[in-house]
Formats: C-alpha cells, structure tokens, sequence
DNA sequence: ATCGGCTCGCGCAA
DNA sequence: TGCGCGAAGCCGAT
C-alpha cells in the first residue's frame, strides 16, 4: 500500500484479500516509509501519518497486520516478499513512484500484481500517448467512464494475520516516529487540513452540504472558498476518486459539471502528462510553441526582479500574489483560480522563465499539502503554456496567457480575499 | 457592456 | 487540405 492509503474502496487490497481467502492464506499489508521521497516535508508526513494511523486502526479491525519500515520501500517489500506467495501493488506515476514498482518487479521473484485505482480510467486504457489538451483527452475519458465507475465489494480476510511476528514501527506514535525521519521540519502541519480517509469523507459531505451549488453557479472564487478540499486527500489516496465521482453522481444535485470535470477530466489529464512526459517537471517539458516564444523574450525588461527568498516569504508589490502565498505557506492550500495568477506572476518578476519554472514547483511542493502530485506539476506547466493556447504577442509572455490584477478585480471581491488570507493565523 | 482579434495544433470532414 | 475549436484572458473599438 504505496500509493493508495485507505482501507474502503481499494481496489488493490481488496483483490489481495479476494486471493488470499482462495488461497486460505492470510493477507499483510506493508508501507514503506521512505526518506527519500523528494521534497517530502514535515507538514506531508504528519498528514500522510495522520491517514496511515486510520489505515492502521480500520486494518486492525479486520485482523490484518500493518507493516510500516522506514528506508527504502522496495527493498523491505522485497525483503517480504520472500515470505510471500504474492505481491499485490498498487500504482503512482511520477518518477519516484514509477521506479519503486519497476525495482521492486525487477527484484521480487513471487508473481506481482499492480493494481490501478488512484484514477477512474486508467491511465494506458484512456489514452496511448501524451494528450495535446483536456479536449483530446475529455471524450477518450467519458467514452469509458462508464465501464470504470465501480467500487470493489467489501471483503474481508478469512485468516488473520494479527500475530504474525513481522517487525514494524509503531505507526500509533507517529510524533515518534516523525522525530526518526530526516526532514525538513520548518514547514510545520497544517492547522487547516487533518489527513485521513475521515476527513476525506467529511470534506466531501461539507461540500456537498454547503458549497456545491454555489461551486457550479460561480466555481471556487477567491473570495467564497466554496472547494471541495480533496485535492490533499486524493493525493495520498486517502479517498478514492471513484467514491467520490459515484458519490456527486448519484446525489440529487442538478448541476455537477463542473466539480466531475475537475475531478475527473483535469485530474486524469494531469496524470496523462506526467506518465507520458519525462520532463513534466522541468521547462522542457512544456510545448514547442510555448518553450520557443517564453524562450525569445528571456532578454525582455522586467519591471520586478523578486528572488526566490523575496517570492517565498510574500514579499512583492503586489497585495493578491502576497496573500496567496501566504494562504498556501499558512493552510497547505491555495486557492484554484488564484494558482493560475501567481503562477503566472512567478513568469512576469524572474529574469530566466526556466528559473520560473523551478522557482514554481519549488514553492508548490514545499507548501501545498497535495504539492509533488501530478496535478502540481500540470498546474505550474499549465501557467506555462500547456495544455493552453496561444494568444496575443506581448512581453515577457510572448503568446503564453496572460492575467492581471485587473482581471481579478473585473472577477472577484479581491478585497475579501485578502481580508480572509490576513485573517489566517 | 459587448465583441472581435490574437495564434497554434489537433482531429474530423471532405 | 480546410475548418472549427479550445479551462479560467486581455485589450481596444464600438
């Protein structure tokens, strides 16, 4: 359990207990608490802990062991493995996840299985190649959705593995175990956002009680906040996005367009990217036409030179990027329209759009609590030029998309926004 | 207040 | 080969 960290609506767990009870064998579950996660940082652990806890309890329940090692994910599994008549994966698809489930396929000579279910259409069954946009992509999606819209059926394990004597931390004191991991522990928790697969739930039911008609008619502004808040949850895999799509799907709202294609179609585009596209974290990455007109105004005057320290610690001219930043290094989240402006910004006040670029992810990844995600990486890119088109040629930009504070004032109540980010503490 | 133009590439139709 | 169209826009003309 590397990459989905919930016990409900698991797809992989419940094939594992599925064989295992046909095998009258008894089912362990492992994780693999890894250091080596890139930019992982405390506020993520303690999150992600926060789930792993729940996973711990609801396994427990079931008389399944949980086994958590800390070091190398893929070389405890393999180490396990050993004991093992199967493994059972599930999937990721970024670098760092990819590599995991390669080496351990490469190392562990029990038959393995990987299991797809952090996207409702999985990734090579929606589309064979790196989509050009979400509207290459959206029919591909809806033409299966139909068929992937299912939950696994609740199994439990016949044999208990409970006693089985497999060292494992204590993933109950996780403060403890925080305290073992080297990381880096001046990003603090987030006060705003609590992990688990139950909180998943509850800020579902919020949305659904008191946000997500306001969410259809106007989308997530600024200054209303009406978001679903999954976005942290689906990354750890702490809900399932099927759930969640079966959930709006058959609740008696009228208007759900726009949470599903946000949930569905910009979510699973950005999985596309980041599993068909080697440089999804890098400037290259982004299309020819993009790369080629940012790359002709690299010379063009900025009128704000801000160093990364300057950007990080909100310290511009500009009131609106200031407390977005200061939203995301406060809560763990920034608001969705609002990370298109300051993206863009980030593009407008740095000499070098490949220094941009880093500077994005950078900041995205250390702050946000769904930051290293493939919807992270898509965000910044799309700021970018991807997944965009062209428009009309002017500094800086060359024909990437611009934004100004004026748009966001022509939009929003920009002055509530502020007031609401100040008010953080 | 509203509208057209900007500009590239995909994918469908012919 | 032609043509319509695309996540969130901007700007100048009317």
């Amino acid at each position: 359990m590397q990459s989905a960290h919930r016990v409900e609506n698991n797809w992989a767990l419940s094939y594992a207990i599925e064989l295992a009870n046909k095998a009258d064998l008894p089912v362990v579950v492992y994780f693999g608490l890894t250091e080596e996660f890139p930019e992982a940082n405390y506020r993520h652990y303690w999150f992600m802990l926060e789930g792993l806890q729940e996973v711990y309890s609801e396994l427990s329940s079931m008389n399944i062991k949980f086994v958590v090692k800390v070091g190398s994910p893929t070389e405890n599994l393999v180490a396990l493995s050993k004991k093992a008549s199967l493994i059972i994966v599930d999937r990721g698809y970024l670098k760092a996840n990819k590599s995991w489930y390669k080496i351990a396929a490469e190392n562990i000579s029990v038959p393995l299985i990987q299991v797809e279910d952090n996207v409702i259409v999985p990734v090579e069954e929606a589309s064979q190649k790196e989509e050009y946009a979400a509207a290459t992509l959206r029919p591909k999606l809806l033409a299966k959705l139909n068929y992937f819209l299912d939950l696994p059926a609740h199994v439990t394990p016949i044999k208990s593995s409970i006693y089985l004597e497999i060292d494992s931390i204590d993933i109950k004191d996780f403060q403890k175990t925080l305290s073992h991991i080297k990381t880096d522990k001046t990003v603090n928790r987030s006060r705003y956002f609590a992990g688990g697969t139950s909180q998943a739930k509850k800020a579902l039911e919020t949305f659904f009680q008191r946000g997500i008609e306001e969410y259809e008619e106007t989308g997530n502004t600024p200054e209303n906040n009406v978001a679903s808040n999954l976005s942290p949850y689906l990354h750890f895999g702490q809900i399932s996005p099927t759930f969640a799509a079966l959930k709006i799907l058959r609740s008696k709202y009228s208007e759900k367009h726009r949470f599903l294609e946000q949930l569905i179609v910009r979510r699973e585009l950005s999985i596309n990217f980041v599993y068909y596209n080697v440089n999804y974290d890098s400037f290259l990455g982004l299309p020819d036409w993009a790369k080629k007109t940012l790359s002709e105004h690299a010379q063009d005057t900025r009128a704000y030179n801000y160093s990364l320290e300057q950007l990080e610690n909100g310290q511009t001219h500009d009131k609106y990027w200031n407390a977005a930043q200061r939203e995301m290094v406060k809560t763990g989240k920034m608001n969705g329209y609002m990370r298109m402006y300051w993206g863009k910004k980030i593009i407008e006040w740095t000499q070098s759009p490949h220094d941009a670029f880093n500077w994005a992810i950078y900041l995205n990844n250390k702050y946000e609590l769904d930051g290293r995600d493939p919807n992270g990486y898509t965000g910044v890119a799309w700021c970018f030029g991807k997944h965009d088109r062209p428009w009309t040629k002017r500094a800086i930009f060359g024909n990437v998309r611009f934004m100004n504070d004026k748009g966001l004032e022509r939009k929003f109540d920009m002055t509530k926004y502020v007031d609401r980010v100040n008010a953080l503490t």
